[in-house]
DNA sequence: GCACTTCGTTGCACTGAGTGCAACTAGCGT
DNA sequence: ACGCTAGTTGCACTCAGTGCAACGAAGTGC
């Protein structure tokens, strides 16, 4: 379901060694998202998880401090298209002068990335792999251990996307970033929410136009969090 | 420690029973904060938590689905003042014509909250009471775990803050108003972050003026925002 | 007042997450 | 080849969390 689809696994410190253990704790996310696909649910036993991915129960905990740190990392490797998106486009044009104009330049970098990148698709699929389907689609309300689940995957990607960013931008400041990525991403959880009780967790046509409306939404929300009224911003953009 | 810093228990249904639930659901809260100060941490065990609150070990569970449910309504209840600061302002102007000043109404509406409230004595009891304080004080990071037990107790009085804010702010998106809260409640965790590595969780006024400061970050926009367009707002705060 | 139901609490047994420790083994420098 | 280091494994242990069956007091109808 999910092979390599971001090869950020070329570090300068590729012994044999590290090779090894990036290899086993690949097998072990792996083995997460297809359990947590087949059962709908984290439903499944370390032994369980152990046993697919082919290593020792003792392995799991060496590798990561308990299960939902797994799902985490299951989490936080389908949204990985986040920052494939943002690392795909250039760099825009390298400094500003004052800091507003600054912030709006990496608020219009991370919403373009955000608006590139396929969300629907691993929403979808973290939607149905943390048993929101089935659990509670008639209640239409989300659990909050779930939401948190949701939340730490972003969060895994939220302090790699910021050191993007940062690296993006020169002369920015680090905490304007750093607010406005996890501003960014604890929007995408309410947004979530909302797509979720309206579509189902569907990935078809009409769940993308949901999804795009609902973008729609975040950015008017952060340019009055962040941009001056005189910068038009990111506002006005409605599909 | 926390002698109900909100009473907020008068519910219209407080048959006996109810008030005895939630007697008992208050002595676990309370014992789980006592227990938190004590011992610098969250290393308690149930039992312990059960003993100190006067109940049996399955009552824990009966109120609560987990122990970090259990340490967010603690994190709730020191987050009360938040909601506090909100309810004890009269709501402004009742209706605006365009979306974008709504929002700022609202903005303008929970960001005066914020700063109305004394957000450094909750910020300082929970970051001592999660253990930070001894832990990783010199590592100056905070562990995911932690984190996530932070802002789930925002979480938590974000549903409430929410509600308000949309009977406060008639006419009001209702998905606009989740977004601004969920952005700003994420904002307060960094913001701790910065202001733990600069203070050490401190209460004092430097740790005050320095949380001033990081709040100034928050909302730049807030100033400009109300503002008329021309005045220099609260940039340039910096160290 | 008295039977009857309801609901929160309690005790108990049980599964399973997470930890500490002592091997074992394969990569790595000399 | 040698020692050193680091990841994996097995084992034993503690404890969080669950299901179930009482028990007792609050609520209800008579």
């Amino acid at each position: 379901m999910s092979p390599t689809p971001s090869p950020r696994a070329d570090d300068p410190t590729v012994g044999r060694r590290a090779q090894l253990k990036a290899r086993t704790r690949r097998d072990l996310v792996d083995a997460a998202a297809g359990l947590m696909h087949d059962t709908e649910g984290v439903d499944f036993s370390v032994e369980d998880l152990a046993a697919r991915a082919g290593v020792s129960r003792r392995t799991v905990f060496n590798h990561f401090p308990s299960l939902d740190d797994v799902v985490a990392a299951v989490g936080a490797d389908a949204f990985g298209t986040v920052r494939d998106a943002l690392l795909a486009a250039r760099p825009p044009e390298p400094h500003r002068d004052d800091a507003h104009a600054r912030r709006a330049a990496v608020l219009d970098d991370l919403v373009g990335a955000l608006r590139r990148a396929d969300l629907v698709r691993p929403m979808a699929s973290l939607t149905r792999g943390l048993g929101l389907a089935g659990e509670c689609a008639d209640a239409a309300v989300v659990p909050p251990h779930q939401a948190m689940l949701l939340l730490r995957s972003l969060s895994e990607v939220s302090e790699r996307v910021a050191d993007d960013l940062v690296s993006r931008h020169a002369g920015v400041d680090l905490l304007d970033v750093e607010l406005l990525v996890a501003q960014t991403m604890s929007s995408l959880v309410v947004l979530h929410r909302h797509w979720f009780t309206r579509t189902g967790a569907a990935s078809d046509a009409a769940a993308r136009g949901v999804w795009a409306d609902l973008l729609a939404h975040l950015a008017p929300a952060l340019a009055t969090a962040t941009a001056p009224p005189g910068t038009p911003a990111t506002e006005g953009h409605h599909g």
